[in-house]
DNA sequence: ACACGATATGAGAACGATATCATATTTGAA
DNA sequence: TTCAAATATGATATCGTTCTCATATCGTGT
């Protein structure tokens, strides 16, 4: 089916069944028979060819780590009602956390293909800068903040202190399992609103204590291991995710450790698997899939409006502490 | 950058530019004047006008019930690396397990947009077997089985028969909390290999110990307090998805119950969450990427060779016992 | 020397839509 | 009544590719 059958069959040129799908004039007479020839054919229109005419794809590519992580599904579900519900649909390029497959999809969709990019980023190296200054499609950045581009991220900073500082409310001698500084949001800036909570209350930082892990359950294990070698007697511990709090959890389990009653374990990010743990984990609720949705409305204006300028969101959090919001 | 001002640079036409690209004769002097100014302007062809001249799109229809769920995330994975291995890219439509969207988007790639579709499906009603019979272009199923399609679906029925098989060696009151029939995987196949496990060992179906939830975790919580209310002495439960099988634990242990000393919970599906509640949940692993590489796969041949016939695959699985496999 | 297949090239049509432009016809306000 | 604006329509060009076809050159076996 293409417009011209449509046309023929309706007795009209090929340019008002084109202005009929694109409101523009059509008579009452013309436009009732146009109707009734698309309905009868289930005619739609062909998205390459209107593509190629319009420069407008409806496409928008999401380029994200790993999309088997909670935490990056539940932005991917937010951005995805978003979209749909603005007539968008939705490129997945899943880069398995590799820096060459990122940058290959920075290219793929650089020219022509989709009319906006949603960066689920972690790590950014000057190249990936460069190819985003280059872009000519608008962007937005989920999950990390970058000078000049729109972005949506979580206040790590404050989540951090803040949970920290509750965690020192009775805690004494506390350790840090954490992710490399190369990621901005997890591993800088959460590091550095512990430090600042320890400053605030007189605490001192003992660098030993401060370990780097990545994501994963296994290295929460590990790492809780290597602390509790060198400082035997720690009896407070901030994992920058609940995985790392899970693994730390089970660790101290095995080593004989009670808790919070010899160790208090705090996480972040409120995943499920932190929730049925028992004792369950005490940790910040991000709200992801809602900076999903923030981040692809963004876009959608961006895209929509030239005018646009780019724009910084900050989101807020919940210290959860045993399945209840304490403080915002 | 056109084909046009490559073709100009080079001093060819744009048919033989069209040819360096899609491996036809070319001079070695000319395909080097091409290759140079295609390095040099990072010439990309345009897809959609591709697409509009070969009908292929180079994209494939993800359809799927709820991306923010561990299940479907792993597929999604195992998808993605094969098709972009393959050089397709991802198209994904998430339906929030809603039937008006998934018949939506199976319309919306019904007539051109995708080359294929891989719809990872829970029920199917009579309308999505209509519109999938009078599909143009070729279709894989995932996690389910449906008559003339070819599909890729786990095991469920022995799966659940061999892990009740192992709970009723020491069970000797079951329960079980299951999904609706209509989801024949995980509702029906389960039921009856739970049942015929039952059947096997001479242990007596009790039908007011069978009661339908969701796939929640609080579905769990809530249906396990009514199996204990109907039956106190109850001693084994098995529940149909990982999820479900915390929810029970999560209920006896407020109940005061031991598990396993009074009531055994065995799930299914070996997701993260089950892996780090104490003590461990007995479950069956099921292959989710691995089955989302052999749907892709699948597809991919049915795209790329017509007279490719439907085919069925039916995954295995493993049975882990406190972390460790036990049988397959 | 000839013929034939392999190699090499470009002109022009085609894919299915929208945009531009020219041209009617109908309104409605002065 | 008149004339500009609003409404209505179709012919034709165009988007950036690939495909078909016509044509030319080259090598090689007879």
């Amino acid at each position: 089916m293409t417009i011209n059958e449509i046309a023929e069959m309706a007795g009209v040129s090929r340019a008002t069944v084109s202005r009929y799908l694109n409101q523009g004039y059509v008579s009452q007479e013309k436009r009732e028979r146009i109707r009734e020839a698309i309905e009868k054919t289930g005619y739609q229109p062909s998205s390459q060819a209107q593509t190629l005419r319009t420069k407008k794809t409806k496409l928008v590519g999401v380029i994200l780590p790993k999309i088997s992580s909670d935490t990056v599904s539940r932005m991917v579900a937010g951005i995805s009602d978003v979209l749909s519900k603005r007539g968008y649909q939705l490129l997945l390029a899943n880069t398995n956390n590799d820096t060459e497959e990122e940058l290959k999809y920075l290219n793929l969709f650089k020219d022509n293909q989709v009319d906006g990019i949603l960066f689920i980023a972690t790590i950014f190296s000057p190249r990936h800068k460069k190819i985003l200054k280059e872009y000519r499609v608008p962007v937005v950045i989920l999950g990390q903040r970058l000078d000049g581009f729109s972005c949506v991220y979580q206040d790590d900073y404050h989540a951090a202190m803040q949970i920290t500082e509750r965690m020192l409310k009775s805690g004494r001698i506390p350790a840090y399992i954490g992710v490399t500084d190369r990621d901005e949001a997890a591993g800088l800036n959460r590091r550095k609103g512990f430090a600042a909570a320890l400053e605030a209350a007189g605490v001192p930082l003992r660098p030993e204590l401060m370990v780097e892990g990545d994501f994963s359950i296994e290295s929460g294990q590990e790492k809780m291991k290597e602390l509790l070698a060198i400082e035997p007697k720690l009896d407070c511990v901030f994992c920058a995710t609940d995985n790392v709090a899970v693994g730390a959890a089970a660790y101290l389990k095995e080593a004989g450790k009670s808790i919070p009653g010899d160790v208090q374990i705090v996480g972040t990010g409120d995943t499920p698997i932190g929730r049925y743990v028992t004792p369950r984990i005490t940790t910040v609720h991000f709200f992801y899939k809602t900076s999903g949705m923030e981040a692809a409305s963004m876009l959608i204006e961006q895209m929509e409006d030239d005018r646009a300028v780019t724009k910084e969101l900050k989101m807020g959090f919940e210290i959860m502490e045993n399945g209840s919001t304490i403080s915002g």
